[in-house]
DNA sequence: AATCTCTACAACCGCGAAAAA
DNA sequence: TTTTTTCGCGGTTGTAGAGAT
């Protein structure tokens, strides 16, 4: 048996493992007369024990309704989705689970599905991706390849790639990437057919002018910076990205959301509730409003320095780019 | 075979909330 | 209304057993 070793406290009382004896007089007197009080109960039972360890006892593992065995696949995931939610609310993710106990959740969390997620890149705690195993440095080249050769990449290879690279990077960096993706994509849909012939490429505010003109999504959101997501209080809308793929039983999860007391999410709970932004949101008004300044300043550095950018090629404009030492500016801290 | 390290989990502890006096 | 008691929750500990060296 795995446990404490058996040892007494100061009043006499014992601790640690209980036999298979006390076991059988709590469950007889628990039978019979219910556990009552249970500071009364140990007395009344003939137990050497202190209530709260019977209680404990009791609940945790004599109870005749608790399941035994391994947790379920549904199980596990229902457990992934309750946390993404409730956090470290073991005795209420507990009340979804019929059969399992508050510590037996908890003992699973902190033994198998911390490390589960962890090892898919998930923070454990956010339920965000992990940001420490980022490396966009790495992906760079690749990206600015793909942006260079966009002739020969379609725009869904774009799409792959960052898909990639968004699965590890938090919200935030999500959505400076996608703003970036963008504008590589625009380069790529547009390059070939000259119309952006007269837009630098660097000049950041003419590019987002550009997409401000074409109406693009990206940019209302980035304009407005104001969440687009309608709250809803559908347990399939609370999902966080990163578990999208991960098949929940969502029906299942659902009706354990609407039919628990206090466990339906209304708007003020909505409004507390944080899940992963859908990437664009999450840019913070205080980068955007930092980057904008910055990148101003940046394009008039480079506009300036540079009078015939209009000829020098994308690489060559990142390599100067990069060299800028002008700036903390806002695309020099996504990549950095 | 012996020793070390890791894993799993039952049980304990401290604290805050709720209930009772 | 205040104080005391009881309960329940979440975090942590201790240790048996498994696996690695």
């Amino acid at each position: 048996m795995t446990g404490i070793s058996s040892r007494t406290d100061a009043n006499g009382l014992k601790k640690g493992p209980w036999t298979p004896e006390e076991d059988q007089k709590l469950i007889d007197y628990i039978e019979c007369h219910g556990h009552g009080s249970w500071r009364a109960l140990p007395s009344l039972a003939g137990l050497n024990r202190c209530g709260k360890s019977c209680r404990l006892r009791w609940t945790n593992y004599l109870r005749p309704d608790i399941k035994r065995g391994n947790f379920t696949e549904d199980e596990e995931k229902l457990i992934i989705h309750l946390h993404s939610y409730l956090g470290n609310k073991w005795s209420t993710i507990a009340t979804h689970l019929p059969g399992r106990t508050d510590n037996e959740i908890k003992n699973f969390w902190n033994t198998h599905l911390k490390k589960k997620l962890l090892q898919m890149g998930i923070d454990p705690v956010t339920h965000q991706p992990r940001t420490d195993q980022l490396d966009i440095l790495t992906n760079l080249p690749q990206l600015l390849t793909l942006a260079s050769n966009t002739n020969l990449i379609s725009p869904s290879l774009l799409d792959l790639n960052l898909s990639t690279l968004m699965s590890q990077v938090d919200a935030t960096q999500i959505s400076k990437l996608q703003l970036l993706q963008t504008i590589l994509k625009v380069f790529s849909i547009n390059q070939a057919s000259n119309i952006l012939q007269n837009i630098d490429p660097f000049n950041t505010i003419q590019l987002l002018q550009y997409l401000k003109n074409m109406n693009h999504p990206l940019m209302q959101n980035h304009q407005g910076l104001a969440m687009t997501e309608t709250p809803s209080t559908s347990a399939h809308d609370f999902i966080p990205p990163v578990y999208q793929n991960l098949d929940l039983d969502l029906d299942q999860g659902s009706k354990a959301f609407d039919e628990h007391d206090g466990l339906t999410m209304g708007k003020e709970e909505y409004a507390n509730f944080e899940p992963v932004p859908l990437l664009v949101a999450a840019a913070s008004s205080e980068h955007l409003g930092q980057g904008d300044t910055c990148v101003l300043k940046h394009c008039d550095h480079v506009a300036s320095s540079n009078p015939t950018s209009s000829s020098i090629t994308l690489d060559d404009k990142w390599q100067e780019f990069m060299d800028d030492e002008a700036s903390g500016c806002y695309w020099k801290q996504i990549i950095e």
